[in-house]
DNA sequence: CATAATATTGAACAGTGTTCAATACTAACT
DNA sequence: AGTTAGTATTGAACACTGTTCAATATTATG
C-alpha cells in the first residue's frame, strides 16, 4: 500500500496520465484500463476514481495533453515568415507526420464521443482552439484580399479537410487505387482552394 | 429453444444484423453488445458466434450494409445531368444530410478501425470504392480539362475534405466560433478547389 | 499515548467478449 | 414405431471490464 502522502493528488493525476497515454501509444484505445494504469503507478483502482471522475475523464484528459503536445509539435515545424500558401503546405506536412508518428494518440482524440446533447467542456475547446488558430496565423498574408471572417471560415475549411484526408489515410479509408501519399493529397488540396480562394474577389458564394 | 431449422444461419444473420443496427442507431455504438443482440433475436450468444466471428466482425458487417445505404442514399439524390459543381455541391449536401440523419451508424463506419498490420477486407475496400465513385461521376464533366488521372486524384481529395469537415462537425470539434453550418462550409471548400481546379492547365504542382 | 481525520484499499456488482461440453431436437433407417 | 446418428442450440464458465464504497491503514493533532 502506497502510503498516504506520498504523492499529492495532482501528482498521482500525472503519473496516471503519463502512464495511460504510454499504453495507449503501446496497445491502442482498446488497450487502456483502469486497473492497468492504477497498478502501473502502484495504486488500486479506487485511487484512480478519487482522481478521475472515470474513464472517459480520464481519456478527455490525455486527449487534452495530446493537444498541448500536437499544439508544440507545429509550432516547432511552422514556417512563420513564410507567405501563406508555404506555411500552410508546411503545417499541414506537419500536422500529418504527427499523425503517422503518434497514431495510436492522435486516433484517441477523435474517438472521444461527447453523448447526444453534451458538449466538449469550454477547457477541450480552448486548447482545440490553440491548435486550429495556427492555420488562421498561416493564412494571415492573404489579409488583403479578404476580411478577417472570411479568412478566419477558411482556415476552419482548411484544416478540417487536411485532417479528413489525414483521417480517411490512416483509417485505410482511402488507398483504394491512386496511391497519392496523404502529403501529396493535402499539397493538391491547398493549391487548389488557394488558387481559387486568391482569385475570388469578393466573398466567397457559389456561382 | 428456438427450433432447429426455424431459419437458416444467413436468416439469422440477416436478423442479427437488423437488430444490431437498430441498437446502433439508438444507444449508440457502445450500447451493442452480443447478449443483447441474441436476445433480441430470440437466440443465445453460442449461435451468435456461429454466425459471426466475433463482434468486430459483425460490426464490420453492418458497416458493409450503412455503406450500401449511403450509396442507395447519395444516388436517390444526386443531380445526374448537372455541372460538376452543382453535382458536387449536391452530392455534399447528401453526405452531410446522411452524416446527420444517421449519425449513430456514420459514427461507427470510422470508429472500426483495424489492428495496426491488419487491412480491411477486399468486399469492404469494394463498397467504399463505389461510394466514392459518385464524386468521380460528378467532376466527370471537367474531362476536358483534365486527365482521367487527375479527376480521379481530385475526387478523392474532395471527398475526403468535405468528410472532414463533416467529422469535425459532428464531433464538435469545429464550432468554436464562426457559426457557418457544415453545408457552408462544404460550399466554400467545393468553390475554391474547383475555381483553383479549373483555373489550371497543367498538373498540379505546388506554385 | 489516544483520538480524530483522511488516504487507500479491495471486495462486490453488474456488465463485457468468447468458448465449448452438454443438451435438445430432427431426420434417416430399420 | 422405435432406434440411432447427426447437428443446431444452449448456457454455464472464464477472464476480463467500469464503478462504488464500507472497511482498513496511516498520519497528524491534542
Amino acid at each position: 500500500m502506497a502510503r498516504r502522502s506520498d504523492h499529492s493528488r495532482e501528482e498521482i493525476r500525472q503519473m496516471a496520465l503519463t502512464v495511460a497515454e504510454s499504453i495507449v501509444s503501446a496497445e491502442g484505445y482498446k488497450g487502456l484500463s483502469a486497473r492497468k494504469v492504477a497498478n502501473a503507478i502502484g495504486y488500486t483502482v479506487g485511487t484512480l476514481y478519487l482522481v478521475f471522475e472515470n474513464l472517459d475523464d480520464l481519456v478527455l484528459q490525455i486527449n487534452g495533453r495530446t493537444l498541448d503536445a500536437l499544439y508544440e509539435w507545429l509550432r516547432a515545424r511552422s514556417a512563420d515568415d513564410a507567405e501563406a500558401q508555404e506555411s500552410l503546405v508546411t503545417l499541414s506536412e506537419a500536422y500529418i507526420a504527427y499523425a503517422e508518428t503518434e497514431t495510436p494518440r492522435w486516433n484517441m482524440l477523435f474517438e472521444y464521443i461527447t453523448q447526444q446533447g453534451n458538449e466538449l467542456p469550454a477547457w477541450y475547446l480552448a486548447k482545440l482552439n490553440r491548435v486550429f488558430g495556427l492555420v488562421e496565423v498561416a493564412l494571415a498574408p492573404l489579409a488583403s484580399h479578404h476580411s478577417k471572417r472570411e479568412i478566419e471560415r477558411a482556415s476552419r475549411v482548411l484544416w478540417a479537410s487536411v485532417h479528413g484526408i489525414c483521417m480517411l489515410k490512416i483509417r485505410q479509408r482511402l488507398d483504394v487505387a491512386g496511391g497519392q501519399t496523404t502529403g501529396e493529397m493535402a499539397g493538391m488540396l491547398i493549391d487548389n482552394f488557394l488558387r481559387g480562394f486568391a482569385g475570388a474577389t469578393t466573398k466567397t458564394k457559389r456561382g
